[in-house]
DNA sequence: AATGAATGAGCATTCATTCAT
DNA sequence: AATGAATGAATGCTCATTCAT
């Protein structure tokens, strides 16, 4: 009907890369969809539709819908874990205490969860998805909690966080951060404003109390 | 096909009042079902099977897979707000300090998480729902919220609960809350150990600070 | 739930002759919906809902829904054959001629419409009924067209109705009949005024022309 | 199951107008089984079967059942009204009186019958199709209507055709039309036959009387 | 590289029917 | 005489997935 939508709208550029580009902009369009809607709710032709593309296409690029979850989990944890990535927050570099690497790995995290990235992986189904993912499950989400964890337990040691159970800690926070797409207040809580007050809060909470 | 299982597991007891204790059970199964799955990825057909019943006989106790939602709410929030369900941890008593009131309102909810009935519903997919339920949600939830923002309140006031934002401080719990069955480390935290130390996590970040 | 609204309505009269009665009201309620919704999509349900009854009441008084029509078509069949129903109009009298006779039959089976009792056999789906069902159709209707084809015959021979095929004639008329309930102009025709008109224009249909 | 039936019958033809044959395919499927039938004993899957084709590919062709209907009833319309579909029958052509024109258009929705297209809708369900299919029906019926209705007064003018109402003549006469396929005297009366019949019956009522 | 066409499996829902009481 | 409870079978519809082009 229409022909004034450009399909896969301005991702394109070289003409070799195209197709990681391309991926990488099925993957966003997922993530924002099971965000909104959860991965059930979220079918392959809602995502084909908002890139103006056919649904056999996104066949060309990914196996199954099972494996857009896989990639989109694997993408994430990578862009946690690479120094490369935003090195202005990247939390393990020298010279930092436990407390300031903490909540530059909070930042990290949350900003995923605003690029709807983080947020539809944590909710997602495990018990449906197949074995496969499932197992890319166990072997990378570990590689990002170990590391919040021993952030966590750095700064016990070094006094810049008050003492508690790590992984406890962690698991609260990484909750309270998946529930932070559903607050739907708006009005009173600007998208900005509503990442910063979260690091805010969740430090205040693992700050050491005196006496 | 398997004759062994006894249809409705031990729910039925005495002869007349079957009928709700049925319809409790299928709410039950639902709430467990739809913590795991998911609402969407949730059918009646699941419900049905887990209570070794056939799929319309859930028709016979609810109108519709939307109903059972609107009844899981509507019980879940008449819990929390009902002075006579578990008395021993009503948070609006005299006596109480803010802090003693919120920590009896966490232990109140923590419990309706660990019965799967309430964080079937703060995951539970609004847009999808019909008008009726979405109006239900919108009349029970503020009623819950308002109370805990009130006990926020007071507590800051009282000088028991260090100086917040009483309606971000509550989602933030409240979204750790809805993370709380997703704590996949069964062995190092028990289901009871899991709950006590959730309300303690919560209790300490809320503590006033000296200086 | 309600308690005002008496089962069987106004129905029952004697003890003994009750279980006549009742199937009779059963016919009644269901010719009335099957009027207005079709056979199909008439379930038993709504038969017992409008008659403040319970669904298995209904196969107390009839085997199943199959048996409803064809007794619905048992006691229409015998309507119009009786002679001492309605005297009034009953078609095979002495010292009438073909003309008179089929306006009586006309008018006879007009009432039958309005009653409900007619036009949803007319346009019954004898393709799905079960063969008992069939036969008596194929055993009923016979009777009745062999009654109005002998009396337009008998008007041809006595020269009150113009020459035509019997049958055929027959034919057209039941089927703009069985249209009747169709005609969605309530404001220019009022119910009584239809049956007038329509017989009305029957007749004139038939009358003898000169030359 | 049975690999020697064709799917789509021999509908096919050239490669791109495809769809287009494929859905006036379906849409007789559709008008020959609820012709049977009526509109709500007619699954979908009834009029897959009937082309060999999957239930979900009439969904690929129609956005629902409903669909089918209304589609049905703009295509026959459509054929009705527009002066290209069989010319030679097409009734408002200068120099014809008012019942040659009436009987023209007699013939022409005769035809309609006979390819089942007219009568499925003649008899449709309008309480239960969704409202956009009602205004369909709103807005379309009474453009044949208007049309029958002026060249019966037409006529009437003109001394053509005997003084009457123009309205329930029509209503008279189509409804004696819808009932034509429930004739079920094949043997004596042959499809062409039962529709010249048809035509003359109508059009002697019609004629004008002397005196 | 992308798409039109087609399908199997599943889901919410309805309904005729049965059975124990 | 009547009903509460339960179910198998069907129905409209959606969706992930495939295949030929």
């Amino acid at each position: 009907m229409v022909g004034s939508k450009r399909a896969w709208g301005n991702t394109l550029q070289k003409p070799d890369e195209q197709f990681e580009l391309k991926r990488g902009a099925i993957l966003r369009a997922a993530a924002q969809l099971m965000r909104q809607r959860g991965y059930s709710r979220t079918s392959l032709g809602d995502i084909a539709d908002l890139l103006n593309v056919s649904k056999p296409t996104i066949y060309y690029y990914f196996r199954n819908k099972d494996e857009v979850i896989r990639e989109l989990l694997r993408v994430t944890v990578e862009t946690i874990l690479d120094p490369d990535e935003h090195p202005d927050d990247f939390p393990n570099v020298p010279g930092l205490n436990g407390a300031q690497r903490f909540e530059r790995y909070l930042r990290r995290i949350v900003r995923l969860v605003a690029d709807d990235m983080l947020c539809c992986l944590l909710t997602a189904p495990k018990e449906m998805l197949d074995p496969a993912t499932v197992h890319e499950y166990e072997v990378c989400s570990p590689l990002v909690e170990r590391m919040a964890e021993q952030i966590i337990r750095d700064g016990i040691e070094d006094g810049s966080i008050a003492p508690c159970d790590p992984i406890a800690t962690h698991l609260f926070i990484v909750g309270a951060l998946s529930f932070l797409p559903n607050w739907s207040h708006p009005e009173a809580y600007p998208a900005g404003a509503v990442a910063d007050m979260f690091v805010e809060f969740a430090m205040q909470g693992m700050r050491p109390r005196q006496g």
